[in-house]
DNA sequence: ATTATTTTTGCAACAATGTCGCATTTTATA
DNA sequence: TATAAAATGCGACATTGTTGCAAAAATAAT
């Protein structure tokens, strides 16, 4: 029920592609694209589905999407705090958050004013490093 | 001779068309786009011989990409320090490194390593903003 | 519960990037 | 200058992003 109440706590209408493509994020705690969805929804939903649902999701701030050096666009979904930490492992090639890193406080030139940030580490991450 | 000797330094055979490339990185504050590049050099160099010059230059190290949300791979001459701020300007669409923004230290989980990072820092540049 | 209205979906089509093979041209080496 | 090595132009194709449109599903109204 947990999807659902999410929809509706946003007021999305409940749709089973909907509901699909969110309990695959409650249940992933990695970044996902639009082709890692279509590969667990095959036959289920249509690409142009998942594509237009993951917008919907960004635009009401169900989930972000992480800034890579890829083509790919990957997304969460979003976590407090709003600014932290991405981690990105060159081995394994997952992309998490890393929500528990403490950001400090930088200073942007003057003149410069900020709305949001995209940071991201890159590097081998815990289960890829033993 | 600022673009030959930039070859020269990393090994790289001196041909028009990446002197042609780099020059416009040495003339850009920006990161451009492989777009970008192309469409100053209508006519003079093909799509695939930037395409191939960018990634000789990323992997050689003169530039860096720099990670967007975006599909677009956008690049720049690499900087001093190694770790610094990036700016996307959602007014001009503007992307620029940010050198100068000392970035304080922060720690990974344990287990986690790091190789690069890439921090961008999304608002409105000083010269949209007055 | 039915019907009407609004959204979402599936399909098809297309644009933009990224990516590569291969023959030809250019650059570097001998 | 001749030879070997590397880069380029062209063409082709894969992937991702993006949208129009009619059919299907969901929500609102009766
Ligand atoms: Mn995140
Ligand atoms: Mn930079
Ligand atoms: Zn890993
Ligand atoms: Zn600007």
């Amino acid at each position: 029920m947990k999807a659902k109440n999410i929809l509706l706590k946003y007021n999305l209408s409940i749709t089973t592609g909907r509901l699909n493509i969110l309990e695959i994020f409650l249940n992933n705690e990695m970044a996902l694209s639009e082709k890692d969805i279509q590969d667990k929804l095959i036959g289920v939903c249509d690409r142009a589905t998942i594509y237009r649902t993951l917008k919907k999701f960004k635009d009401t701030g169900i989930v972000h999407p992480i800034a890579t050096e890829g083509m790919i666009t990957k997304y969460v979904l979003k976590k407090e705090p709003e600014e932290h930490l991405h981690f990105k492992c060159t081995d394994c090639g997952k992309i998490m958050c890393l929500p528990e890193v403490q950001m400090k406080n930088y200073e942007l030139p003057s003149g410069f004013t900020k709305k949001e940030s995209n940071f991201l580490v890159i590097g081998t991450c815990n289960n890829c490093n033993n």
